[in-house]
DNA sequence: GCTAAATTATGCATATATGCAATAAAACTG
DNA sequence: CAGTTTTATTGCATATATGCATAATTTAGC
């Protein structure tokens, strides 16, 4: 695998968490795991709409479904994707405050 | 700051990482600086387009910048995003991985 | 002022997000 | 077991965003 190709499905990944609904998903299936109509109504938005989140994250691995009666249950397929979410946090709130502080002492 | 705003900001850096050319660009400055001229070169595209990549990957605070006589070195601004790069590659590896597990099995 | 380095502007083709409507699939219910 | 309800997915239309090429502009150094 050549390493455009490999930069190329990586930036596949990081564009299914570069939406702040899937990230919402993502923080709200990491406290466990959930049906779709439960999930759409904590988010409020409608299910088609959740659906199609759901149907990228599970492609790429991101999210794993399980059905249970009549609903699809889904959750985190690998943990791992939490702790790069954290990091990437961490890396935001460390440039919101050197932002902050930029602002603070006049430039 | 409410979580639909965190949600939102965070989603714009993952934005920023979810393009190949920039994943190669925080792939190569994890190596050393780098004036953009240079940069260009080695990856083969232009000094505009190059550019505007690095605005990007500036302004959210994942690159930094300093002048030297004629040049403008570019750097990691924080070394934490290559932590969240690696773990982001773990997952897809590991995705890739198990997907060839099921096609081999006939799945 | 001239040159090299870097950024910015404009336009265009393509990709993405989302709502609404329609469909599919499974599970109750009488 | 046919009909109905519940749950989930798909298709389509559209508004918005993204990436990149070319050209124009800015900035600093000599």
């Amino acid at each position: 695998m050549k390493s455009k190709e490999i930069y190329e499905v990586h930036a596949s990944i990081c564009q299914c968490l570069a939406n702040p609904k899937r990230l919402e998903i993502i923080h709200i299936l990491d406290t466990r795991e959930m049906p779709v109509t439960e999930l759409a109504d904590k988010m409020g938005i409608t299910k088609a709409n959740l659906s199609q989140h759901l149907a990228i994250m599970r492609d790429k691995g991101i999210l794993k479904s399980r059905r249970e009666g009549t609903n699809i249950y889904y959750s985190l397929a690998n943990p791992k994707v939490i702790q790069a979410c954290d990091i990437m946090r961490e890396v935001l709130f460390e440039h919101l405050r050197e932002r902050e502080r930029l602002v603070r002492n006049k430039m």
